[in-house]
Order: structure tokens, then sequence, then C-alpha cells
DNA sequence: CCATCATATGACCACCTGGTCATATTACTG
DNA sequence: CAGTAATATGACCAGGTGGTCATATGATGG
């Protein structure tokens, strides 16, 4: 946690060291990201910035922190809905809000999506749970609810089908990460809808009498 | 390239010096790994390695190159039996290829695998095409194969599916690197299967009439 | 035995890193 | 106004980086 100093601080000085470093950190990882630049860019002395922070982990930790709770409102608002849905239609509602939270927060978004290919698992376990784990339990849960109702094939595993939805959501992110020039929300939408069909019907040819729902 | 200094080597300190670099490439991203560590953990003099290479770059790159060869030679063997298996197995088979180079060659695997997460894109056009386009241009002539063939559905999107097998490779790669302690061979076998299970089916619930193939 | 050429070496360079600390400045309070 | 407490500052530190270079050593051939 900053220090009181960093929070005494005048609004305008204070979320400006919040942005150069949110901007730091979505340029660089938290190995590479220099404590100078963010320094340098935001206009302060080398020594105000430990009067403010333990550490250059202790600013990290804060701004993930406060992007995860950020995420979650995206999530949040999804969840309200939770029972009018069906699974797919959840799972893609669950995509949606995640696109929309990438879309209005560029730099956080890109700092979560760093943070998850970091393999430095000490740097996950110090500052937070692994929000993998987090999503495929929350997946887990779903997919058992949509056998109960009747919606999902109950002879598959969950638990993998579960890694696969996360992974599909990592897949799309990163697809919105290098794409983003060409892409608007739109067309992000459609490629989520096709995979929900595929994962939902399959890609195997169908016989006549079977059909998909779209 | 190295230098013809390098190869001129005697064979075991040149393979000292490639076994070394691997490890550290395995261990660190291209940015952090360390020229000095290499040449303290091999034995040779700063001043050596820059007779044998034109600098770091011109390393990896050569252990890059060396690595992409021989995981194409696993990935050939199965293109053998391209015509022999139909579109799910040829899969499953390139799936089981790339695992197999994967436990034969854990660090080189890992490299690759650290290389694919790296977002510094100068560093692949430096160094290689980036083989995510050039394995999803693959699932594509394959896929519109296996519509020909009646297999596939040719409702779908071959580019998209094509990009999601891409992604599942990679998800069951990394899965792989995680969990390589507790998995053997087998059990990431019946993962895979499970997986394409699940993207030939889809995981709705099926109807009494419609059977699903294992 | 000497001359030439390839190779081996580590001190050295400029630059960067995260972090510290004595000192200067400012703000608050009695 | 004086005195104290909070904050701002940048020089400085040890240790790291990739890369260079003059020099030393070794081998090869006439």
């Amino acid at each position: 946690m900053p220090k009181s100093t960093f929070f005494n601080l005048p609004a305008d000085k204070r979320e400006k060291i919040l942005q150069v470093a949110i901007e730091e950190f979505a340029r660089h990882s938290y190995r590479e990201a220099s404590v100078n630049r963010i320094v340098e860019r935001s206009g302060i002395a080398k020594g105000s910035f430990y009067q403010y922070f333990e550490d250059k982990k202790d600013l990290f930790k804060f701004i993930i922190e406060k992007s995860g709770e950020k995420k979650l409102e995206y999530l949040g608002q999804v969840l309200n809905n939770l029972e009018q849905l069906d699974f797919f239609e959840l799972v893609r509602e669950l995509y949606a809000a995640g696109i929309k939270f990438a879309k209005e927060n560029p730099e956080l978004f890109a700092i979560g999506q760093r943070l998850l290919k970091d393999d430095d698992r000490n740097l996950f376990e110090e500052i937070m749970e692994d929000p993998k784990n987090k999503g495929q339990q929350f997946f887990v849960e779903l997919l058992k609810k949509g056998i109960q109702r009747g919606e999902i094939d109950p002879g598959i595993s969950v638990e993998l089908v579960a890694m696969l939805l996360v992974w599909m959501n990592f897949a799309i992110s990163e697809y919105f990460l290098n794409e983003k020039k060409k892409n608007d929300l739109m067309g992000l939408m459609e490629i989520v809808d096709e995979l929900i069909y595929v994962i939902k019907n399959g890609i195997k040819a169908k016989g006549r009498t079977e059909n998909a729902d779209r």
C-alpha cells in the first residue's frame, strides 16, 4: 500500500503520477518498467517516489488491485442477469463485458494481459491470487448449473471446458490487443459469437436431422 | 549467423556454450537473458563470446532457428500420414507431436513458448516469421480439405476456427509448462482428446436422436 | 626459427537499474 | 514569530547491462 504521503498529495499530482505509472506498466513488464522513467515523466524527484511508495512493487500492486476492482465492476453488471440468461448467453455477455473493459481502459487491460503472460509465479503470489484460477472456478460453477438446467451435455469434463473458456477469453483479449487498430467492437463481438457457436455445436459436419443453434 | 570462429571450435566447447545459452534463454526472456551469465557459466571470456557471435541477438536467432527446424521434424512425421487420417485424427496427431517435442526438448520448447508470449513484435520480425500465422494458415488449409471431404461443417468460419486451434495448441503448451511435474504424457493426451471432442461435437445438450462421435 | 594469422582474454566503457539519505524547503501550530 | 513536523530533492550507491579493444597466447606454414 502506498504511504499516507501519497494520499495526502493534491489530486492532480497524485493522478498524474498514477497515469504515468500506468502507461509505464502497460508498455513494459514489471521487471522492465523503470522507476527512473516514471519519476522523470511525472515530474517528481526520485526521492519523492520513495516518500510515496515503499518500492516499485508497492506501486505496481496498488495499480493491479485498482484495476482488478474496476474489471469486477464490469463483470458484476452481467452477473445481475445471471438467472435470466442461458449458459451461452451468459458467457457471451461476460466476454462482452471484458471487451468493454478493455476498450474503455486499454492501459489497465494491457497491464493485466501482460501480467497473465508473465511466468514469474512469485510476482503473482505476492500480488494477488491467480485470476485464471478464479475464472476457471467460476466457469465450472456456471457449467454445472448449465448441466442441471439441461443446457449442457452432462458428458463433458467441466474442469476442462472451463479451462477452455478461460483460454478463449485470453485469446480474444490477445487478438484485441494485437489488432485493435483494425477492429471495432462489433467486429470483435462477431468473433465472440462465432466462437461460442463452435463451442456450442462443434465443427463436425451435421447430419440432415440435426440442427445447430445460432 | 555465428561467425566461423564459433563453428571452428572443438565440438564439446561449442556444445557447452550452446547448452548454457539454451538454458539461459529458457529461464529468461531475450531481454533479461544475460551475456555475462552465459560466458561465466560456459567458462569462456567475455571477449571470446563476441569472437563467436555478432551480438546477443545473433546467438538467440541461431538457437531459435535450430529449434524451429527440430520442431518441424516432429511435425513432419505426422504430415506423412496426411491422407490416411481424418481431420480430427490429424489435429490430434499434430498436438501429440507438439507434446512429444516439448517432452524431449523442454528447454527449446520453453524458449519458443516464451517467444510466443513476448509482445515485442520487432523481435519476431527480425528473427523469423510469426509461427502463429504459419500455424493458422496451415489449419485453414486443413479445414478446407475437411469440408471438401464432408468431415467439417461448411458453415463455420475457417479462419476463426483455425485461430481457435492455434490458440488451443498454445493453451495446451502452457498447461504442459505449468503442470509438467504432475502430468505424464498420457494425462496430457487425455486432455487433448477431450478438447478435440468438444471442438468436434460442441458442449450443448444433445437430443435423443443425435449422437456424438468420440 | 621466424613471421603471420587466428583466437583468447579481461579490463574497461557508457549507460542503466532500484533504492538511500542528508539536506533543503514548506506547512502547520503554539 | 519561533519551533516543529512533514515533505521535497537530487547527488550518490552498489551492482548490473551489452559491447569494445589492446594485448597476449597459440597454431600454422615457409
